[in-house]
This record gives structure tokens, C-alpha cells and sequence, in this order.
RNA sequence: GGGAGUUUAGCUCAGCUGGUUCAGAGCAUCUGCCUUACAAGCAGAGGGUCGGCGGUUCGAACCCGUCAACUCCCACCA
């Protein structure tokens, strides 16, 4: 008995491979005379750990890379991380007030900034190391993080180009504000929800020409704490109702300031009064409106979501509980009408939570047309092929045909800082530093930089590239060769943050796309279907887990139901599958393991036939497995080589080459199966790389390793090699349920006869057929045998006799059940073929196949009549 | 309001261009096994009108239409 252990032990066997693969450099890349294969990754943000997301898509890459770099490929995957601006400066001044009872306020930008980089530090740590213990095989040195020197510059680089070129400006708009966090979002960063709201029906008091109010228009809003911003009343220009207060001014209450009564046909008559408020300051549809119509814009909103001065009423006061008070102020007035429920949708900042207030503010945006056309046309034209199939086109294309200019300054320190700089009166000079803006103000100019960062996806546009140091030294060796790279895996929620954007900056910089393909994966959930997320605390932590399973079975669970696109509902009990399925490729390691000491010269026919049939199942599955690879039908494959692995080569090919008790196995069949069981480790071990790599080498002592061993599947195969061996597994199974049902004890022996039409088709089987099945004799008859068992496979059938008492009861209704079912089919067949219009229109191969089916039918059915007549 | 996706066994999901007795896998269930690789295992078994209805076709889980349920994305109606 060899030393092994009696289970896989992956601890070991991770850690000892890890290493060993980085010692032997198999992870590192550089440019050379193959075709590369390259995959960057999906930076995760520093703001935390890896979650389940994170592990799918790490191992869809790993899968990838690692079967490439058994191509044939140069394979490059590239790590890294994201600096997050926004998410990360709130998790650290999070941080700060919990753990230090400091403010942000309290701190200069250099001291926040100091705490900031340690806590990258801290959680890029913690994520490197996470994807180590997964099995990733990145190119550490190429480790990437959006705030290393080079990439900040290459993001300044590409904001001072884009302004030379006209394509970035600044300029107050409406934006969305995070009055949490206290910057302007992106359109993309808001989330909108449904929320219950309630509609406010509130007088406005017309002003006649002596200053009196005699009248009211009613106005509905759901903002009543807006009213104080109110500039003019609106109508729709055809509404009989309001025609005669045209020229009319209303009386805003609360304020009591005097607003005109515009006409637009921007206003629905049929909503609520058909009078709408409007307030440029903090509405978008207003904020046109007064655009058009020219209204003044009163700011009533302060930065942190108080009222302003501007207001005049409930200064200082939060805006929700400003609503209360106004409403109680209305209400006391007799100002409100009615109050209704009312379903809304309301903007959340995606990382504070906090309702987004529209506000008007001055910051540096992005043109989109331009760059929305070539990235359109990209995927149009198939030139980035997104998986699965073409289902994201639509939106991709609604997106980009509408996109708004993008919004990229961002109030926060944590980031790449605007490379603008102010002189004193307000002139504004971009370049690159402080001294070339100098160049452009002049020497005497007192220049301070613009406080503010840019938004995160302004660096992650640039990945694909500036990881290769694209935009810094452009045209570089690694560029040249690592560009576009070859398949991005992210998950379909960024695809406008971020893939739509990366596709704008690869075609503006190096005028080509930045990918070939777009893997999308779906979105990880728990077993109830939730998202998983740190708030329902449903987000198993990815170490403990490998702990627990060992990194194989964690990889194996992930991807084992997770087709390309779909959600996929991740449980514990997946690892479990996976666990199991090392211990099963381990056990029969030590299996094949006992055998290489007992070697000798047999030529046993039945180990032979096994030899030749499992070459070629080998041989078909490689075939299939190619196509899914192609195909990125990845959890398909896996199960492809699961069932390969257990079923048959455990189940089958091991059982039916397995030597007697101290026997020895043939030299050459042990030689065969050792070669065998390395093939099924190669094409395991994208998925499942430290067992594979253990059970390689411990197959035998060699210098090579398997991760970097190349694999060329061959795809041809004898279908009748596989056919016989279907045959004789159909006999099998078929034996053992007759066992089964009339209880037959494993260890009583039966006499099995054989009547075939072909017999030698079954020469040799007979005795894989005997050590299996514990037969005493078994013999080739031409006739029916007096008191046995009968059982039909295909065309042979099998009289099984022994010395338990058989039921012949039970035998008679089992074959009748038989016998209908096979009379049906026949029906079902016979229907087919006299039809005239199949005979004609199907393929010539089906309508063969159906004879062939009708044939064996008949067969089958005169077989079980006579088996039937003979139990009488 | 627009668009997309999903619906197959008790549960989670496969089923690629319509055609092998094609209705599958894993888990769960039932039965029998501590058989000298593996009880985290072995050998068997049961279980589904492929969401409903209609259509195309010689033939539909698969294509088309429609309805229903669930999910997601997008959109400025107060």
C-alpha cells in the first residue's frame, strides 16, 4: 500500500503548488514569438474583501488563461486593483469617525490622503491574497493599481488631450448631487427605487391687479419643501381652465414672492391640475423649463441637503424634515387642499444610499457623440463579440445613441486631481503640472490646482490599456503585443461604467478596440435568490470557505451551475460536490497506485477492450470540451470532464481493467491507464489546478508540470468501439437489476448464457462481463434456456439461471411491461413511416434511422414473446 | 411607459443549428450493500402533459403568436 493519505488534502497541496508555480515563473509573461492570449482583470475596488461575484469571475478568467497557456498561447492575465474614489473615501471616513473620532473636516487633504493610501494598502492586501489562495495564475509583477505613479499620469495625460482636443469643458448644469458625500455623481450612478410618496395639493393664490388674491390656482407636487425655489407656475398653453390667467402673476406661499404663469406644452394637463410648480434650482424638467422660458433659479438646497439662506424659511433645516414643517405650515394656513398616496421613483447615490438631489453646479464633463460612435459601431459590427449571444445589444445601443455628456469632477479627495489651475480671477489654465499651466497664466500668476478628483471610471477607461503603460509610453513592446486584448469577464451590471467606456478610450488612444470578446457573468445570489450583499450578511467570506472545501471544490461550486449570463443561485452544498470530487479522483490515484508494483505480462483480453474503447470515449470528449471552450460554455465543460472522470473512467474503465485480487496488471494496460489518468488531470486542471497538478505528479516522479504541460486534443473516434462498450454496459446494468429484484446476493453466484445473432461481436466481453457481474459460467446459446431469467439488451439476450428461486410471476410482468412499452414505440415508428410527407421531406438519414428503430422494435418485441412462451 | 431575461423532476439547473427509445445532471427520496480505491462511497429504483393556450411543420422542450407569473435594465411626467 502506497503512503498516500486517505483523502485529498488541498492545504497542502495549495500552498506547495502556489509556490512552486511562482518560483518556476509559469504565471510571468513578456512579449515573444507566440500568439498571446490576455486577460485583464476586472480591478476590484479597494473598498473591501472579494465577495462571491468576485470568485465566479476570477475563476471564468483562471479557466480561461490556463487552458490558453496549455494551447499553445502566451498567456497574460493581468492583476490589479481600483482606487474606487467615491466608495473608498466614504468607507475611510467611515473608518476615521469609528475607529479615530476623526472628521474629514478636521484633516488636511495630505493627512486624509495618508490614511486613505493605508487602508488600499490594508484591502488590496487582503484582496491579493484572496486571489492567490483561489489558484489565479496572474502575472504578479504586472500588479496594477489605478493610483500607481504611471497610471495617475497617463489619467492626466488623457484629461489634458481630451481638453486640447474639445472634448472635456466645464460648466455649470444640472448634476446629480450626493449630499452625503458631498460631490456630483454621474447619470450612472444613481439607482432609482420606488418609493411611497405622498402628492400635496396646495393653493397658490392668484394676484389680481390691486394686489389682492381672490383666486387660487391648485398645484400638486411631491416636494412641498421646494416651494420656496418656485420661479413660475406652468400650464399646458391649450387648458381651457388656466387660459384667462395669462399675463397673471401667483403669490409662491410660504415665501409670498410673486411668480409669472408660463405656457409650455411640456405640461401634462391630465396629471394632477394641470399646473405645475417650477423650480430651475432643483428639478431637471424645471431646470429646462427655466432654460427656455428664462426664469431665475433660486437655489434653496445647501451642499450637505439643508435649506439655504435663499429659502428665506426653515434655513439650516434638513431637507426631509423641512417637508414636514412646510406641510404643517401649509396645512395651518389652509393652504393644502388635499393630500394623496403617490408611487414615485427617487434617486439613491449608488455608494452613500442617500436620496441624489438635482442641483445646478459647475463641473468638467466629457462630450459623449463622438466617442459613443466608434464604440457603437464596435459592437454593431461583431468586431467585440459579447457572450452570450448578441442579448446585450439592444441596451448597449439605446445607451450609447442617448448618452448625456458624463459628468467626471467629483468633490473628494481620493483620486486623480483635476489638473486645472485658477488664477485669481477665475481664469482657468489645464495642463499636465502646475509649471506648465505657469507657461500658459504667466509668471506672475498666483495659481491654485482645482480641489476636486475625478470620478473613478475616468482611470478605468483606461485598464486595458495603461496597465501595459499604454498611454505613457505609447507604442511600447507590451502594448504592441498585449493589445486588444482577448477576453474581458465582468459582470453585466458595469457595462456602461465601464466596457462601453473602455471600448470609447481603446478606440480613441489606440484606435482599436480593447477587447475581442465580452464574457458576461451573472449575478451571484443565495439560495432564496437574493442578491448577495455585507448588509444581509448572506455573502459567504471566500477564505473561510476555501478553508473549509479546499480552493479546487470553491472553484468547482462556483462554476459548476453558472451558465454564461444567467444568475446563478450559489449554495455551500455546490463546494461540497466539489470536495467530493477530489476525493474521488484521489481514491482512484490510490487505486492505480497499488497496481504499480504488481505489474506483469497479461494479455487479458478484457483489459484490452477497456484500453481501446476508453481512448476513444477520451478522444470524443476532447472533441466536445474544444467546442464548449469555443463556445465559452464553461460549466458545461465541467460537467463534460466530471462525468468523464466518475463515470467512465471510475465507474467503468478503472472497474473493468482492476486485476483480481493480488493480481498483477498488464505492464501495458497499467502503462495505458497512468497515461489515461494524466490526460483527464490536463483536461481538468483549468478548472481545478492544485488536485490536478498533485495527482500528475503523483501518477509518477517526473520534472515537468502539468500546469504549463501542452495538450492537443484529438477529436476523431471509432463510434463502433463506443457502441460495444454501450452494449456491454447496457448487459451490465442490465444484470445487476435482475440481481436487484429478485435478490440475488452479490455473493451468489450465477450462470449467465448468451444468445446473439452476432457472437462474435461478443468475444472478450463475456469475461469483463464474469468478473464483474461474480459469474460462474457463462456460455454462448442458440435457443431459449428452461427456467432463467430473461433479459433483453439490444438484440443479444441473457438467461440468467442460479440456485435462488426465481419469481416467475414477477419475471412475466416485468417482460409485458417491456412488451407494451416496445409495441407502443413500434406504433409510434410504424405512424411515422407510412406517412408519406415524413418519407419525403425529412433528411434520408432520418427516415434510415426510423427503419432501423422499426426493425429493432420488431426484433425486440418476437424476442420477448418467445422468452414469454417459454415461462409458461 | 419602453426593452430584455426567466418559467423543464421535491430543490438548483443542463438540453448548442427542430429528428437517435431525448425528456437529462447534481442534490434530496426509496431499496440493497462496511465488495480488498472511495460510506464524502458502491449498485439499483421511483419521480416531469418541458408555465397556459393557439399556430408553423411529416415531426416542437426547442421556431412563431398570445396570455400568466417572476426578475432585471432603461425613461424628466410634477
Amino acid at each position: 500500500m502506497s503512503s498516500l493519505s486517505k483523502n485529498f488534502d488541498p492545504q497542502q497541496a495549495e500552498e506547495k503548488w502556489y509556490s512552486h508555480w511562482m518560483d518556476k515563473r509559469y504565471f510571468n509573461s513578456s512579449p515573444d514569438e507566440r500568439k498571446p492570449f490576455t486577460i485583464v482583470i476586472p480591478p476590484p475596488n479597494v473598498t473591501g474583501v472579494l465577495h462571491m461575484g468576485h470568485t465566479l469571475n476570477e475563476t471564468v478568467q483562471d479557466v480561461l488563461v490556463r487552458k490558453a497557456r496549455m494551447s499553445g498561447f502566451n498567456a497574460c492575465w493581468v492583476p490589479g486593483s481600483d482606487h474606487a474614489s467615491i466608495a473608498t473615501e466614504a468607507k475611510v471616513v467611515q473608518m476615521l469617525e469609528k475607529e479615530k473620532g476623526i472628521s474629514k473636516q478636521e484633516l488636511s487633504r495630505e493627512d486624509f490622503l495618508k490614511y486613505a493610501f493605508e487602508w488600499k494598502d490594508k484591502y488590496g492586501g487582503i484582496i491579493y491574497h484572496q486571489i492567490r489562495k483561489l489558484g489565479c495564475s496572474v502575472d504578479w509583477d504586472r500588479v496594477t493599481f489605478t493610483m500607481d505613479d504611471h497610471y495617475y499620469e497617463a489619467v492626466i495625460k488623457v484629461f489634458v488631450d481630451l481638453y486640447k482636443k474639445g472634448m472635456i469643458y466645464r460648466g455649470a448644469r444640472m448634476i446629480n448631487w450626493d449630499p452625503q458625500a458631498q460631490t456630483a455623481l454621474s447619470d450612472e450612478e444613481v439607482e432609482y427605487r420606488d418609493i411611497q410618496g405622498k402628492l400635496y395639493y396646495v393653493r397658490y393664490p392668484v394676484i389680481n391687479e390691486t394686489g389682492q388674491a381672490d383666486d387660487f390656482v391648485v398645484i400638486a407636487t411631491q416636494r412641498p419643501e421646494t416651494i420656496m425655489g418656485d420661479t413660475a407656475v406652468c400650464v399646458h398653453p391649450n387648458d381651457e381652465r388656466y387660459r384667462h390667467l395669462a399675463g397673471k402673476k401667483l403669490m409662491v406661499p410660504l415665501v409670498n414672492r410673486a411668480v409669472p404663469v408660463i405656457f409650455d406644452e411640456y405640461v401634462d394637463p391630465t396629471f394632477g391640475t394641470g399646473a405645475l410648480k417650477v423650480t430651475p434650482a432643483h428639478d431637471i424638467n424645471d431646470y429646462n423649463l427655466g432654460l427656455k422660458h428664462n426664469l431665475p433659479i433660486v437655489d434653496t438646497l445647501n451642499a450637505d441637503g439643508t435649506l439655504s439662506e435663499a429659502a428665506e424659511v426653515f434655513v439650516g433645516i434638513d431637507r426631509f424634515e423641512a417637508r414636514k414643517l412646510a406641510v404643517e405650515r401649509l396645512r395651518a394656513e389652509g393652504l393644502i387642499v388635499k393630500e394623496e398616496d403617490y408611487q414615485t421613483r427617487l434617486g439613491f447615490s449608488q455608494r452613500t444610499n442617500a436620496p441624489v438631489e438635482p442641483r445646478i453646479s459647475t463641473q468638467w464633463f466629457v462630450k459623449m457623440s463622438e466617442l459613443a460612435g466608434k464604440a457603437l459601431a464596435d459592437v454593431v459590427n461583431g468586431d467585440v463579440r459579447i457572450h452570450p449571444e448578441e442579448r446585450f445589444i439592444a441596451t448597449y445601443k439605446y445607451w450609447l445613441e442617448n448618452v448625456k455628456d458624463w459628468c467626471i469632477s467629483r468633490q473628494l479627495w481620493w483620486g486623480q486631481r483635476i489638473p486645472a489651475w485658477y488664477d485669481e480671477s477665475g481664469n482657468f489654465y489645464v495642463a499636465e503640472n502646475e509649471e506648465q499651466a505657469r507657461q500658459q497664466a504667466g509668471k506672475d500668476a498666483k495659481l491654485s490646482q482645482d480641489e476636486d478628483v475625478l470620478d473613478t471610471w475616468f482611470s478605468s477607461w483606461l485598464w486595458p490599456m495603461e496597465v501595459f503603460h499604454g498611454i505613457t509610453q505609447p507604442g511600447n513592446k507590451d502594448i504592441q503585443y498585449y493589445y486588444p486584448t482577448s477576453v474581458l469577464v465582468t459582470g453585466q451590471d458595469i457595462i456602461f461604467f465601464w466596457v462601453a467606456r473602455m471600448i470609447m478610450a481603446g478606440e480613441e488612444y489606440m484606435q482599436e478596440k480593447p477587447f475581442e470578446h465580452v464574457y458576461f457573468t451573472g449575478m451571484v445570489r443565495d439560495k432564496q435568490g437574493r442578491k448577495m450583499s455585507k448588509s444581509l450578511g448572506n455573502s459567504p467570506d471566500l477564505l473561510d470557505l476555501i478553508e473549509r472545501f479546499g480552493a479546487d471544490a470553491v472553484r468547482f461550486g462556483i462554476l459548476i451551475s453558472s451558465p454564461a449570463g444567467n444568475d446563478l443561485l450559489f449554495d455551500d452544498s455546490s463546494c461540497d460536490q466539489g470536495r467530493n470530487f477530489n476525493n474521488k479522483i484521489w481514491n482512484a490515484l490510490k487505486l492505480v497506485k497499488m497496481w504499480e508494483a504488481r505489474q506483469g505480462e497479461t494479455s487479458d483480453h478484457k483489459s484490452q477492450f477497456a484500453v481501446q474503447w476508453f481512448e476513444n470515449r477520451l478522444r470524443q470528449a476532447q472533441g466536445q470540451l474544444e467546442e464548449m471552450y469555443a463556445t465559452f460554455r464553461l460549466s458545461e465543460a465541467l460537467k463534460t470532464i466530471y462525468s468523464l472522470i466518475w463515470d467512465d473512467f471510475c465507474s467503468w474503465y478503472l472497474e473493468w481493467v482492476k486485476p483480481g485480487f493480488e493480481q498483477p496488471v498488464d505492464a501495458a494496460v497499467y502503462e495505458k491507464t497512468v497515461q489515461f489518468f494524466e490526460q483527464l488531470m490536463q483536461m481538468l486542471h483549468p478548472f481545478m489546478p492544485f488536485v490536478t497538478e498533485e495527482v500528475y505528479h503523483q501518477l509518477r516522479e517526473r520534472q515537468d508540470d502539468l500546469c504549463v504541460k501542452q495538450f492537443e486534443p484529438l477529436h476523431s473516434y471509432d463510434t463502433e468501439v463506443l457502441a460495444q462498450a454501450d452494449l456491454l454496459k447496457e448487459m451490465i446494468t442490465a444484470v445487476r437489476d435482475v440481481r436487484t429484484k429478485n435478490n440475488i446476493k452479490p455473493k451468489d453466484p450465477i450462470r449467465l448464457h448468451i444468445q446473439s445473432p452476432d457472437p462474435a461481436k461478443l468475444e472478450g466481453l463475456g469475461s469483463i462481463l464474469s468478473r464483474q457481474l461474480n459469474i460462474e459460467s457463462i456460455a454462448l446459446v442458440d435457443q431459449q434456456v428452461e427456467g432463467a431469467i430473461a433479459i433483453i439488451t439490444g438484440k443479444e439476450k441473457l438467461y440468467i439461471t442460479s440456485n435462488v428461486e426465481i419469481d416467475a410471476d414477477a419475471q412475466r410482468q416485468e417482460l409485458i411491461k417491456e412488451l407494451e412499452y416496445h409495441r407502443g414505440f413500434l406504433l409510434s415508428v410504424d405512424k411515422k413511416l407510412s406517412n408519406e410527407r415524413f418519407v419525403q421531406n425529412a433528411k434520408p438519414e432520418v427516415v434510415d434511422l426510423e427503419k432501423r428503430k422499426k426493425a429493432d422494435a420488431e426484433e425486440k418485441i418476437r424476442s420477448i414473446e418467445e422468452s414469454l412462451k417459454a415461462l409458461r
